[in-house]
DNA sequence: TCTGGGGTCCTAGGACCC
DNA sequence: TCTGGGGTCCTAGGACCC
C-alpha cells in the first residue's frame, strides 16, 4: 500500500500561514519575475484564474476581485516543505519526497499496525494541519498511480460527498468496487503520467476516464503511450504495482542534473551583464553541486531572446563542454561558462533569458581522471576545495551573496536589468533573522 | 510594457564493436 | 535472388512531472 500526501495549493497556504488575514480571500502567487500564476487558493480557482496565465493579462481582474497577489517566495516554501516533509518521514517506514508539496509513503506491511487505513490518513492530515498550518489531503492505493488518482479524487471530495467513497480530504481505494468507482470518475487527462499530447491521442481514440484507459490493451499503450512508459501506467490503474519507491536520503536526493536559469527583468544587450548573470548562475549551481557532494563533467549554458511575438524571430544558442575530469569548483566553471557564452554570443541582440546545466554528475573527490591528466591539476585542485568550502562558509554564515566572484559582480549602471522583478515578496519568515514575523500587541 | 523554473525517464538512430 | 547476428555506447529529442 502507497499513500500520497499532498499539499493543498501549497504556495498560496504557505502565503496563508503567516497572513491570516488572508483566509477566504482569494489568493494568488506568481512565478519568478512576476510573469505567470502558478499557484491559487480555492477563492482564486472558482473565479476561474488558470495555472500559468500570464498575470499581466489578469490584473485587472485581480484588482476587481480585490485578490492578493504574491511574488513567489522559494525561501519560504522550502522551508515550510521542509517541517512537513519531516514529520511525515515519522509517521511511516520509508518516505520518498517526490516534489515540493508532496510526498509518498510506502505502508506495505505497515497496515496491520496503523489499524484502519482511513483512520490513519485523517490523523496525518490533521496533525500536518496543526504542526505546520498546512493543509494537505491523503490518497491510499495499492500502487502509485492509484495513490495520486486516489488523491485527487480525496482533493475534489472534500468539496463534493460522494457516494460510496469516503469524504474529508482522505481516501482509500482498497478494494475493487473503490478503484472502480474512483477511476469512473477521473478524466483520462488527469491522470497521472497523461500529458497533453498522450489526452488527444486517448480522446482520438474514444477513451475518455481513467477506467477506459485502465482497460485499454497493452499493445496499444505500448504502441501510442512511449512504449514500456504506457504499459506500466495502464498495469498501475489496474492495481499491479510497476513503479517502486525512491526513498529519499537525508539532507535531500542526490540530483543527476542541476540547472540555474532565469528570463531577465529587462532585455539586456551587453556581453559583460550577461556574462553577470551567467557568473551569478553558475555560482548557484555550483553551490548546490557542493552541497549535494557531486562534481560535473559537462557544463551547458544558453541564451535566448523574447520567445513571444515575432519581431525580431527568436534567437536561442546553447553551447556545451566536457570536462576532462568532473569539477564542483565555482571558478574554473564560470570561466568555461565565459568561454561558451563567447560561442553562443551574437551582438546587437536583445536577451531575455539565460541559463547554465550541470550534467554527467560523479561523486565529488572520486572522480574519473583524464588519461594525461597532469598530477599539478590535482593538487591545485585541493587547494581551491579549501577555497569553495570558505566560500560556502561564508555565504551560509552572513547571508548568500556576501562573497561572489568577480564577474557576477554588478556593473554600476544598467548592470541589473537581469534582476528579476518581484514586486509582492513576503518576508522570509522562517528562514532570515531580519524578517522574522513581527507581532504588534 | 508585461508570458517561470527545475527536473526525470525513455526511445530512436548512428557509430562502433566482434 | 542472394547480401549475418548480436551487441554497446552516445546523443538528441520527446514526453512527462510539479
Amino acid at each position: 500500500m502507497f499513500a500520497l500526501v499532498d499539499c493543498n495549493n501549497f504556495y498560496a497556504s504557505c502565503e496563508r500561514v503567516f497572513r491570516p488575514e488572508l483566509e477566504g480571500r482569494p489568493v494568488v502567487v506568481l512565478s519568478n519575475n512576476d510573469g505567470c500564476i502558478i499557484a491559487r487558493s480555492n477563492e482564486a480557482k472558482a473565479l476561474g484564474l488558470k495555472m500559468g496565465e500570464p498575470y499581466f493579462q489578469v490584473k485587472e481582474l485581480l484588482r476587481q476581485h480585490d485578490v492578493a497577489v504574491c511574488s513567489s517566495n522559494y525561501e519560504l516554501y522550502g522551508d515550510m516543505s521542509r517541517r512537513v516533509m519531516w514529520y511525515l518521514g515519522q509517521v511511516a517506514p520509508e518516505l520518498e519526497v517526490y516534489s515540493i508539496d508532496e510526498a509518498f509513503l510506502n505502508l506495505s506491511g505497515m497496515t496491520r499496525y496503523l489499524g484502519d487505513l482511513t483512520e490513519y490518513g485523517a490523523r496525518v492530515r490533521a496533525d500536518v494541519l496543526q504542526r505546520t498550518g498546512i493543509p494537505v489531503c491523503v490518497g491510499m492505493a495499492p500502487t502509485k498511480t492509484l495513490a495520486k488518482l486516489a488523491n485527487r479524487v480525496a482533493k475534489a471530495n472534500s468539496k463534493v460527498a460522494m457516494s460510496t467513497l469516503a469524504g474529508s480530504g482522505v481516501l482509500c481505494l482498497d478494494t475493487d468496487d473503490k478503484r472502480q468507482e474512483a477511476l469512473a470518475r477521473v478524466g483520462v487527462e488527469d491522470v497521472w503520467g497523461v500529458g497533453h499530447q498522450y489526452a488527444a491521442k486517448l480522446y482520438a481514440a474514444g477513451y475518455r476516464t481513467a477506467a477506459d484507459l485502465a482497460a485499454c490493451p497493452l499493445p496499444w499503450a505500448r504502441k501510442n503511450l512511449g512504449g514500456v512508459v504506457g504499459m506500466r501506467l495502464v498495469r498501475e490503474l489496474q492495481g499491479y504495482p510497476c513503479l517502486s519507491m525512491e526513498p529519499s536520503e537525508d539532507g535531500g536526493q542526490a540530483r543527476k542534473s542541476i540547472a540555474c536559469t532565469r528570463s531577465f527583468g529587462k532585455p539586456v544587450t551587453e556581453f559583460e551583464d550577461v556574462m553577470g548573470a551567467v557568473a551569478t548562475f553558475v555560482s548557484r549551481a555550483a553551490e548546490k553541486l557542493r552541497r549535494q557532494g557531486s562534481a560535473a563533467r559537462v557544463l551547458t549554458v544558453f541564451v535566448s531572446t523574447n520567445r513571444y511575438g515575432n519581431e525580431p524571430p527568436p534567437y536561442t544558442r546553447s553551447a556545451l563542454v566536457t570536462l576532462p575530469v568532473a569539477s564542483d569548483d565555482t571558478l574554473e566553471l564560470a570561466a568555461q561558462a565565459r568561454h561558451l557564452l563567447g560561442k553562443v554570443w551574437r551582438p546587437g541582440t536583445l536577451y531575455k533569458k539565460a541559463g547554465v546545466m550541470l550534467d554527467g554528475l560523479e561523486r565529488a573527490g572520486q572522480q574519473q581522471l583524464g588519461l594525461f591528466e597532469q598530477p599539478a591539476a590535482v593538487s591545485v585542485s585541493g587547494k581551491r576545495a579549501e577555497l569553495m568550502g570558505t566560500l560556502d562558509a561564508l555565504n551560509r554564515r552572513f547571508g548568500k551573496g556576501t562573497v561572489i566572484i568577480g564577474s557576477a559582480s554588478v556593473r554600476k549602471g544598467a548592470g541589473a536589468d537581469w534582476a528579476m522583478n518581484r514586486e509582492q515578496k513576503s518576508p522570509a519568515y522562517t528562514t532570515s533573522w531580519g524578517e522574522l514575523w513581527r507581532i504588534n500587541l
